[in-house]
This record gives structure tokens, C-alpha cells and sequence, in this order.
DNA sequence: GGAATGTATGCTGTAGGCAGTCGACGACAA
DNA sequence: TTGTCGTCGACTGCCTACAGCATACATTCC
């Protein structure tokens, strides 16, 4: 038998060349390096990854069905080109599913489950502090992972996710001004689901999720762009969403 | 200038290979043809469909991203198995993805939409009455969609809807059973919305869909199954659920 | 000069094929 | 009899090639 696989139990995980090619391109998509609405042509991508077309095919059509592009039939991937009004729509859907999330957290939350939570929180308050934004960044989305995991439902966990990484594609460079009054709300939620009261968690959550949109909204509204990602092109974003 | 053209636009919309397949086989696990758990070997299916590999892959793939069939790397596309624990889940997420929807098309109900609504109504209940199955289950579907439509939020349609359809598999032998009651809910439903009462029409949507919800679990709970579609096998089943 | 048509180019959708890998089965040894 | 190893078969993942289509441009006709 060999020794202790623990640390390599992870990346022993067999990754197909699809999946590389799906994070290469959906980063490329979030730094900004592609920009919306541009085409993405199959052979070009295929050249520049060093792949055949086989594997960026099965990877635009991965990243379609998390609407990171569009798909014409005939006519090949487009980086998807978000409007206000549906970064609008996404953040109320985020909303909607997080309350929900940090409602069945507050029924079910154990004992080690809140301390998770609060070793997260303390972890990411720390980050922030020292002007650490990945560390905070990373902390935000594992919390906010860690409270639906606790919710104990697994497609609403999922589900969850997948919307949380897309809002935090629009909203990236509002979240950075207000980290504070975030982790400070952190803590109050975590307090609710650890007293096991679902509605003042939900309420909590809720109005968490809510600031960010409004402070999302009002940062938009005096621009009127079309794009919402606009501002995100060219450059690498050093801060992400503590929502 | 050639004669209206008004007929032909809707076929002119290039559907690709994949699209087919993915349907095919979508029907296939619909119906009962393949089994829970049973591995989907793609050269098979290429032959039984009449298409080479490629497009049988990538509809893999979007069977896949809807949760349809299990994709292991290395092994291929197995036939996902759900428990009855996920079905719940399932279940739990329509109810609040559709309470919202509900919420929202209160909000933003206009006179046409409200029209739309009371027709596929009206045509579903007419359908129940005279034991059309299909048309009933239809309308019903049409007008769940129509419901979510109206919301005006539409990253909550599709999520809804995609979630819908998944739920459509697991409890289609109970809804029939409820047939009359759940077209009663449909009329108080429009109502509600009619009247712009945005907690009547979620209060009465939530309690729609918990029926349906509860249903099911008592149904399931005296199998105590693990693989919840078991009883689809083997044989189409004519009716489909109207919740 | 403008419009319609022919032509060229580039991309996608699909097919066929090859190498790598995983699992099953049987032989062999303890 | 049981555990281990080697071989074989089958399937996946990926690559290359071809056909169809759309778009853009050049050309020709009115």
C-alpha cells in the first residue's frame, strides 16, 4: 500500500484537456482579455492553447450552458455581452436563492458547521484588513459556499454557485469599496444561523445581497452603458466581489 | 418580392445534429428506455441515431450540464440515478423559483399577459374534462412558462423552467392524480395575479407546488426506493405532470 | 452608377481514425 | 482456495480531414 494519498487525493482527479480549456477560456473571459461579443473562433483558440479544435468545441459549448457565451449555430461562440437590465435580473435571482440558502442553513446548522463559518469570517476580516484583497475575495466565496453546503440542499447549493460566479463577473468592481460593512454582515448572519433563527438569517442575507445590487445599480445608472463589463476590459482585476 | 413569408421564418432556424440527439436521447431517458445508472457507450447511440460520434458527445455534454446523465472522465456518460433525497431538493427549489415567478408576475401583470394566461387555462382544463392527457399536461406547462415569462425576470425563467423540466421526470406518475384540484390553483393563481397581489400570488403558487411536493413523497415514502424514476422504466408513460 | 449575380474565402458541423486507458477475465503462485 | 499479475478487449479522448454554408468581395448587366 502506499503512503498518505490525503494531499494528492484531489489533483489525482482525472482532468480531461476540455476542462483546461474551459477555465483557460473563461478566464480569459473574466480578466478581459476577450471581449464581449467577440467572436470566438474555434481554430484561433485552438492555436493559442496549443489543442485541436475537439476539445475548445466541447469547452465553448461547457461554457455556454453557464451563459458565459453564446452559441449560434452556424456561426460559432460569442463572448456573451451582459445588459444592465440582466445583471439586474441575475443579482435579484442571487438574492433570492442566497436567502434561501442562509433560511435552511439557520434550520440546519450544527456545531462545527458555524465554526467553519466563523473560522472563515475571522479568516477573510483578517485578509481584508491587512489589504489582502484575494485572501478576502477567496474567503467571501468560500463562506458564502459554506452557508449553502450547510443548507443541506445540494441542487439549491449548486444552483447557488453557478449564479454566484456569474454575478461576481458584473459586479467585481463595486464589492471592493464597501469590504467592511460586508464582513460585519458576515458576522451577523453567522450569528443568526448559529441561534438557528431562519427569519433574521434570511433577513440578514437578504439585505447583504441587496446592498451589493443597489450599490451595483448606482454605480451603473450615472454610466448607461449597454455592456456592463465594460470597465472590466484590458486589465487584470485585482479585487473581486466580498458580497 | 416574394409572398409572405410569415410561415417560413420559424423552420428557418438552423437546428444543428447535436440538438436532434440531445432531444432523442433526452427522450429516451424520459421515457424509460434507459435505465438509471446505465452507461450511455457513444458508439452505440451513434448507430441507433444514424450519426457519427461527434454530435452524440456533445449532446452528452448538454445532457450532462442539465443533469441529465453523470459524465466520469475516462468512463463516459452514465444515466444519472436520483435519489429521493434530490428529488425533494429538486422539488424544494421549483416551489421557490416558482413563488417568485408568481411574486413577480403579480408585480408586472399587464392585460394581455393576463389574457394569455386565462386562455391556456381555459384550454387546460378543457382538456382535463375530456380526458386529453397530453393537451392538459401541455397547457400546463405552457402555462407554468407563461407565469415566469410574465415575471419580466428573465435569468429566472430559464432557471425556472430548466428546473421544471428536470422535476417533470420524477413526479409525472403522481400529478395526474390531482388533476382537478391543481387546475382549481391555476384559476385562483391568475386571480391573484390579476388583482396585482403579489403575496396572494405567491402564497397560492407556494402551496400549488407543495402539493405537488407532498404528493410525491408519500407516494415515494411506502417504495422506500432508492433510484425514485424506477417505476418509469420499461414503458411510456402517457400522462405527464400538470402541478 | 447601381443592383444583381458569380466567385472566393473562412468558418462551422460532422465524419472517420488512432492512441491511450480502464476494466474484466484468466493464469499462476502462495 | 485466495490473492496477484498479465493479457485482452472495449471504450473514451483527441486529432485530422472533408463537406456545407455564410459572408464579403469582385464582376457583369441594366
Amino acid at each position: 500500500m502506499l503512503a498518505n494519498q490525503g494531499a494528492t487525493a484531489k489533483i489525482a482527479r482525472p482532468t480531461t484537456l476540455r476542462e483546461s480549456v474551459f477555465e483557460a477560456i473563461l478566464e480569459l473571459i473574466i480578466v478581459g482579455n476577450l471581449e464581449p461579443g467577440q467572436h470566438l473562433v474555434e481554430n484561433e483558440l485552438a492555436d493559442i492553447l496549443g489543442v485541436s479544435r475537439q476539445p475548445v468545441r466541447e469547452a465553448l459549448q461547457l461554457l455556454s450552458g453557464e451563459g458565459w457565451v453564446d452559441l449560434r449555430p452556424g456561426h460559432g461562440a460569442f463572448v456573451h455581452a451582459p445588459t444592465v437590465a440582466e445583471a439586474d435580473q441575475l443579482l435579484a435571482v442571487r438574492t433570492l436563492l442566497e436567502t434561501e440558502s442562509a433560511r435552511l442553513a439557520a434550520r440546519n446548522s450544527d456545531e462545527p458547521g458555524v465554526a467553519q463559518l466563523r473560522m472563515l469570517c475571522a479568516r477573510g476580516l483578517a485578509a481584508f484588513e491587512s489589504d489582502d484583497v484575494d485572501g478576502s475575495v477567496a474567503a467571501n466565496s468560500e463562506l458564502h459556499a459554506a452557508v449553502t453546503a450547510l443548507s443541506g440542499n445540494q441542487v439549491l447549493a449548486e444552483l447557488t454557485s453557478q449564479v454566484a460566479r456569474r454575478v461576481r463577473w458584473y459586479h467585481t468592481p463595486v464589492a471592493r469599496q464597501r469590504g467592511r460593512a460586508s464582513w460585519d454582515e458576515h458576522t451577523a448572519l453567522i450569528d443568526a444561523i448559529a441561534d438557528g433563527d431562519e427569519e433574521l438569517a434570511a433577513e440578514v442575507m437578504r439585505r447583504h445581497t441587496e446592498h451589493t445590487r443597489h450599490s451595483y445599480l448606482e454605480q451603473r445608472a450615472g454610466h448607461g452603458e449597454e455592456s456592463v463589463s465594460a470597465p472590466a476590459r484590458r486589465r487584470r482585476p485585482r479585487a473581486a466581489a466580498t458580497s
